[in-house]
DNA sequence: ACCTACGGGACGTCCCGTTTAT
DNA sequence: ATAAACGGGACGTCCCGTAGGT
């Protein structure tokens, strides 16, 4: 990696969090160039304009999300499930790999409106999260793991929604108390996923679980 | 009310869905002014800065929010726990009283950083939507139609959660997909909340649900 | 004439100088309430709007100064050109009744672009004030007194024009010598008017004025 | 010349028949940004406010003005009194190198009351002009074309102030003979100017000439 | 890569002419 | 007739993103 390089790299990642928190409006050139050090000649060799920046350091941070939310569950003993279990373990703990809450979060938000290409890597940061999701959900299906009534991607759509949810309330009211009992809540939905253990009668018309 | 009050109120109601969709700084006077049809002396005349202005047209529109998400219920024939499902399906129907998503929402991420008073405001709005909901919990606690064990803050808390990460999550796609999965989940947590009826015995130890 | 009658007469002089002094929008309210000792709603009483009011002033400024370069002939002993000087030692003498410079010139200059209201009160007064010069030298070459061959119009132009050219050039230098040079002048060409004496043999081919 | 001398000498060249026809309160920053193209801040680096912007146009206009009124004389073959025959007629069919009047007139009349900085440029601008005619009066004095009674300040005076005043007869009746009208009557003067040819016998007391 | 110049456009103050209530 | 309220629109400051020159 040349020096030229490894300076775009290291504006990125420390322009990163800073639009996070403040948004793209919010952010100004003159708080990146304090944050880096660096004039906003020296920033301009390296991107166009500010949006060329934004959409890198956005793309970084969505980029880290993901990867926090999905990776490393090798280490996981147990099936589709357990995994589960771990990934909102592992959110409610480590919710954001960036300061300033959830980059997906922010910017699907503040770029709800106008902001056409910073929506798009919002949305396929979403998309990539939910089927890795689906695609766990899928596995413990095929497995017999988790019963065959169960649908991928409802699974998926509510564990992100209530994470994220309760991941800005809790920033709105600075406790984690919203985390938890999203914690709570979904780990007993995960646990109603499973299907019946073998050799244990179902009993007819009991539903257990509430989904 | 006085000529210049009613200006006032217009002035708010007409500012508050362009602040929602675009968020405190990326909302310009001139727009004001152009949605208003005032000039800026008009304007002026009625608030001490663009903050205050600001201000009261989030407290504006979260007050509707809040209003449509906590009003009503008395047409609703049946329990608490048939207030909460019908506060569930009014939240998937009509998601936002005001033009550009959740003013909650909205504030909480857009307000995140900085921007302290508007912060509380949010915060007031999640508080009294979640006390409402805490509220219906107890009440079905109080009354048997609800299991003891049921914690109503946590209700609350996955409710708000679920349903306003979902409504960011349907705004990004733009399909309401995600709205209603989370409906039907909800759906099914809140039946997971009933006590058994009356004369049916429990079977000891076999509690599925962790609700 | 009623007492609301008397008020808005006084008003109008008392606006007169005002207006002369600052042009139409170079003048506010504020002054004018200054000046007159009345608050806004008290001028407005008697006048529509701002308009109004200059429109009334500039009438009354301009049929001053009309008056006082067309009056008083009377007791002017002499001929139409006695009468002519008479006017021009008048004008260097008194040169404007109002405070402020001649209100003809001012309104035509400030009411150039635009205000046509103002503009065709100007153009009046100087009219009305060309045709009475013009009078004076028809009846001066009527009766035999000034030569044949002078055209009134140009005679009359030329006096207004000068005069209203010295004054401005007197009121910027703040020095008579202007006006005292353009009586000299136009004294000598009004004495240029006269027809010659009769018994006085003209000397053929001896063009003695170009006029 | 740099970039942003450049825009300023853009402005001030566009602003000068702006200010001109307008005057100074007449005018708004909003019209000369939609004339220069430029928003406020582009103006506002060039200009430390108003007035200063005012100042460059009204100079610049008035130095093409006097320019207009004292230069390429050298093309006119002649004695003085042909160049002065040739100004007047010169002023009276292009009386004014800038839209909106003479803006020498225009700022004497605007800028009488108060704005002491314009007046001066103003009498400044009237004093060089003035100052030209005078020296081609004494030139043609010295040279025995003119006679010696002739005083230098009173021609130029009379000339300056009567083609002033009929360029604002003109203007404010929409037709030239006013202009007309003084150019007749000020080559009949500048004519009996003329000393009598040599070898002509004077006639002693006899001076018919008006002046 | 720095630094300055440049033009854009935000926000805000002030005062103006007008209207209304008293 | 007064005085306050009202809406308009002026001017001005500030800082932003960008462009060039060094």
């Amino acid at each position: 990696m040349s020096k030229g390089e490894l300076t775009r790299q290291r504006i990125i990642e420390t322009a990163a969090p800073i639009f996070n928190r403040r948004g793209y409006e919010g952010c100004s050139l003159q708080e990146l160039m304090e944050a880096t050090g660096l004039e906003k000649g020296g920033i301009y060799r390296h991107f166009e304009n500010k949006e060329e920046l934004a959409r890198e350091a956005f793309r970084y941070a969505m980029g880290r999300a993901v990867k926090t939310r999905t990776d490393n569950l090798g280490e996981v003993h147990g099936g589709a499930v357990a995994k589960l279990h771990f990934i909102v373990r592992r959110f409610v703990e480590h919710p954001s790999p960036i300061e300033g809450g959830c980059p997906l979060m922010n910017t699907a938000v503040d770029a709800d409106d106008g902001n056409t290409a910073l929506k798009e890597l919002a949305r396929e940061g979403i998309c990539m999260w939910r089927r890795r999701l689906m695609a766990l959900v899928e596995e413990g299906r095929r497995n017999g793991e988790v019963r065959q009534d169960v649908v991928p991607r409802q699974i998926a759509n509510v564990l992100i929604a209530t994470l994220e949810g309760a991941l800005v309330l809790s920033r709105l009211e600075g406790t984690k108390v919203p985390l938890r009992d999203a914690q709570k809540v979904l780990d007993a939905m995960l646990v109603g996923l499973l299907a019946a253990p073998v050799g244990v009668r179902r009993v007819v018309g009991k539903r257990r679980s509430a989904l």
